[in-house]
DNA sequence: ACAAAAGTGTTCGCCTTACACCCATGG
DNA sequence: CCATGGGTGTAAGGCGAACACTTTTGT
C-alpha cells in the first residue's frame, strides 16, 4: 500500500480592487512566485503541502495567510485535481480552495516582487495547471454569485446597496438595474439596515447595510451514527475487497466526468 | 516533508428498484461490508486505496468496478473529505465520487454476501463517516437532477418520457405534471424520438426516446499555457515561501467552509 | 437651482403551473 | 366500448426586466 500520491491544498483568493471612487470596481487575485523547481520562476496559486495533523480548510487557510498575509472571510472548497501528468516528475493531487476577502483586508496583505496581485483579465503565465484552475474558480464565483449571498465577502463589515450592485456588477460583467437589485437583495433578508448612512458623496447619503449570516441557505451536511444491519436479501458469490477508505464531508458542489 | 495522509477514492452509487411494473421506482445504494479493522463489519461505500499512477476518476470507476461489477454510465466527483478524526489511527484523505447507473446494468452486478443493495430510506449503519457523504451525495443528486438532463443514466438506452418522469420523481420524492414534464424534456433539446415504440403496456404505446449526448450546458474547464510575465508594482519585503503545489481539473461544484 | 445618485411605483411580457381535453391501444 | 395512460391545448398567476418618477443630498 504506497502512499499514492503527495497531497497539497492550494487556494485560489479573489478581493476587488480598491474602489477607483466611482468607477466599477474589478477582479484582483494575488499569486506567488515559485521559488524552486519545477516551474521555477513561474506564478503559481498559493498553496503548500497538507500536513498530516491539519484538516484541509484549516490547511489551505494556514499556507494563505503565511504566503500573502490575508485571512480570508469566505473559503469554500472547489475541485481535487489529481490527473498523473500535472507535476513533472511526481504525482500530486491538489485540494483546491476558494476564497474572497474584505476590501479593506488588502491592506494588509503581503506586498513583495514574489507576491503579486494580477487584475481578472492581465493575468500572468501561471505554473502546471493552475490556469485551468484559476478559470475554474472564476466560473465557480459566478454561478454562485448569481443564487448565493456571497458578495458581501468581498467588501467591508458594513455596505451600501450600490457598492454590492457594484461587486455583482464586476463579477457578471454586466450592468444591473438598480431598482431591481434592490428590490432583489432586500426581498431576499439577509441584508440589515444599520440606521447609519454614508456620508461625502456628492448627492443624497445611502444607507449602510450588515450582512444577516444567521441564515445559511446551503446548509453543511450533517454526520451521524447508527448500529450494524445484516444484508436483507443476499446472493452467494465469491469479491475480493479492496481496502475501503473512510471520509469525510463539508458543503456542496456539482462536477462531472463522464465514464462509459 | 510527510506525505501528510493517505489518499482514498470512494463512490457514491445510485440505481434503480428494477420497477416494479407500474409502481414508482425508488433510490438504491449498493453498499459493501468491511472486512478489515477499523469498523470491520460495517457497511462502506466501495472504494479503494489510491495507486500511484492512476487518476483519480479511473480510480474510482476501477474500484467500483472491482467490488460491484458495475459501470457507471455517469461518475462525477462529489467532495473531498480531510477531517483529522475521520478513521481511528490513521490520517485518510478521501477523494468522493458519485455514480449512477443503468437499470439492466444491475443485473450484472456482484450478488454476494458482502455486497448488498439497500432501499434509499432503509440504510444500515455505515462505517466511519459514510453516512454523512451518502446524505451529502443525495442532496447533491437532487439539486442537480432539477438542472441538467442526468436522470437517462439512471435508465437503459431507450426510455419513455413517462419513465424519465418517474425517474425525477423518485428522485425529488414528489409527483410532477405529466403534460408540463414533456413539454419541459423535449424543449431542452436532449431527447432523440427512436422512431419506435414500447408495446405490451395496456393503453396506448408511448413513444421510445434516446438522450442526445452532443451537447454538454456544463463543459468541463480548460487548460492552457502562455509565456512569463513581470509584477507590476512591486513592494519590498521578506517572504518564506512553502512549496506550491500544481492542481487539476475536472467540472463543476459548490461547497462552503466559513472562516473568519 | 441643478446634477446625480438613492429609492419607489408600475407596467409588460415571459415562463411556470394547473387542468381540461383528445388520442390510441388492450382487454 | 370502456379504461388507462400517452399526448396536446390553453388560460391564470407569479416573477423578473424595463423604465418613469419622486427624494435627498452636495455644489
Amino acid at each position: 500500500m504506497p502512499p499514492g500520491a503527495r497531497l497539497a491544498v492550494s487556494t485560489v483568493i479573489f478581493a476587488l480592487t480598491p474602489d477607483a471612487d466611482g468607477d466599477l470596481p474589478s477582479l484582483r487575485i494575488p499569486l506567488v512566485r515559485r521559488l524552486r523547481e519545477p516551474d521555477k520562476g513561474r506564478w503559481a496559486l498559493p498553496g503548500g503541502w497538507l500536513p498530516t495533523t491539519e484538516a484541509l480548510d484549516v490547511a489551505a487557510a494556514r499556507t494563505l495567510a503565511e504566503t500573502t498575509g490575508l485571512t480570508p472571510k469566505h473559503l469554500e472548497q472547489l475541485y481535487t485535481f489529481g490527473d498523473l501528468d500535472r507535476s513533472p516528475g511526481e504525482r500530486v493531487v491538489s485540494v483546491v480552495y476558494w476564497a474572497l476577502v474584505h476590501t479593506n483586508e488588502i491592506a494588509h496583505a503581503v506586498s513583495d516582487s514574489n507576491v503579486c496581485w494580477f487584475d481578472e483579465d492581465s493575468l500572468p503565465d501561471l505554473a502546471f495547471d493552475h490556469r485551468g484552475i484559476l478559470d475554474y474558480a472564476l466560473r465557480r464565483l459566478r454561478t454562485k454569485l448569481e443564487y448565493s449571498g456571497i458578495a458581501h465577502a468581498l467588501l467591508g463589515e458594513t455596505f451600501t446597496i450600490a457598492q454590492l450592485r457594484g461587486v455583482h456588477e464586476a463579477v457578471l460583467r454586466r450592468r444591473l438595474d438598480p431598482a431591481n437589485f434592490r428590490r432583489t437583495v432586500e426581498a431576499s433578508g439577509t441584508l440589515v439596515d444599520t440606521g447609519t448612512r454614508l456620508a461625502g458623496t456628492r448627492h443624497r447619503p445611502p444607507a449602510l447595510y450588515r450582512f444577516d449570516d444567521t441564515s445559511d441557505p446551503h446548509p453543511a451536511p450533517l454526520i451521524r451514527t447508527q448500529t450494524p444491519t445484516p444484508c436483507p436479501g443476499s446472493g452467494t458469490a465469491h469479491q475480493e475487497q479492496p481496502p475501503i477508505a473512510p471520509d469525510e464531508l463539508r458543503e456542496r458542489d456539482f462536477s462531472t466526468t463522464h465514464q462509459g
